[in-house]
DNA sequence: TATGAATAGTTTATTAATGTACTAAATAAA
DNA sequence: TTTATTTAGTACATTAATAAACTATTCATA
């Protein structure tokens, strides 16, 4: 490792003098990135279970409302929200239930389902979206457009190296 | 919403055309470091899963390698890993039974244990870091240093916009 | 010193997420 | 045209993750 160890956590400085070859500077990315994730992730389950939404819930409801028609199918919301197929089925099915979205068969395809944001589940988003977005605007206030800019297309650089290199284990 | 829209996501395009002001930048932050959390966590367990390990079990086992004396508590790690105790527990549990760490009480406070690595867990560890590293070292390949060390600096100074604001909802 | 509050880690029940298998349908190849 | 392969989404069993409750311990306050 060669190059200056990210300084905010010591755990990384410790593994590159034990191995040296430690990409660290990657590891701070990926681990970074989770602890945003985790952390955005259990803030917004607080303040949208004021709502009876969950986190994983909400991502597809917005997914469907930056839809045309408010329209989508499973794979294309699974890919979108970066959950796997049967976990769409379970969040789905919850939404269902909710009355929220409603499914129907597609009309040029009949492996494929349709689902749409019922009036309801339009409604409830749109009740949701001033708490969720001063919430999020709230964060995003102390870093200037510009740098949230730099670090998404930083993100998505990084994002774009996995695509680059399919993982070097076995293709699950 | 008056700034340009990240443009690798037509989906933000559409819901801000239907709620203006949705933050797009933030959201797009928080999504795509979603999608870098996901996508290494797949990746990880699939090279892991040759040596007998996860991703949340090797994220312990590194932050032991990384610590004083291989020796951490379990509050520590779930800090560290950005896990909940529950979980600590639950991991923890399963790499004692897999000999590569081992629990003690502490001598300085009743309330604590403390976790160390086992010569098997450095040795199963170090086994597994060639593989582990040159996979994260081939994606680090495709941006320069300075350019992975301005977007650590850019996710940090995100994660301490949300220690500055804690959640508007309760608290957990 | 006694009491109240906070901390540490585990247990338990529940929900969340995943891998695999499956059926039906569409697409590609022979 | 037939056969082989891939795709779409769900069912099911299993693992992963979490909230809440708990006991013991430590720290803070009166």
């Amino acid at each position: 490792m060669s190059e200056e160890t990210p300084s905010r956590d010591p755990h990384l400085q410790v593994i590159c003098q034990r191995y040296p070859d430690y990409p660290a500077q990657a590891a701070a990315v990926v681990r970074t990135a989770k602890l945003i994730a985790r952390r955005i992730h259990d803030r917004a389950n607080a303040t949208l279970s004021e709502h009876g939404l969950t986190h994983p819930e909400y991502n597809l409801l917005m997914m469907l409302y930056g839809s045309d028609d408010y329209r989508s199918t499973p794979s294309l919301l699974a890919q979108a929200a970066a959950e796997k197929s049967a976990n769409i089925t379970r969040l789905t099915d919850q939404l269902c239930r909710k009355g929220l979205i409603a499914r129907s068969p597609s009309l040029s395809d009949r492996r494929k389902i349709e689902i749409s944001l019922t009036p309801a589940g339009v409604g409830l988003l749109e009740e949701s979206l001033p708490s969720t977005c001063s919430d999020l605007q709230e964060l995003a206030s102390h870093i200037s457009v510009q740098d949230l800019q730099q670090l998404v297309q930083l993100q998505q650089r990084f994002l774009a190296a996995l695509d680059l290199h399919p993982s070097a284990a076995r293709p699950a």
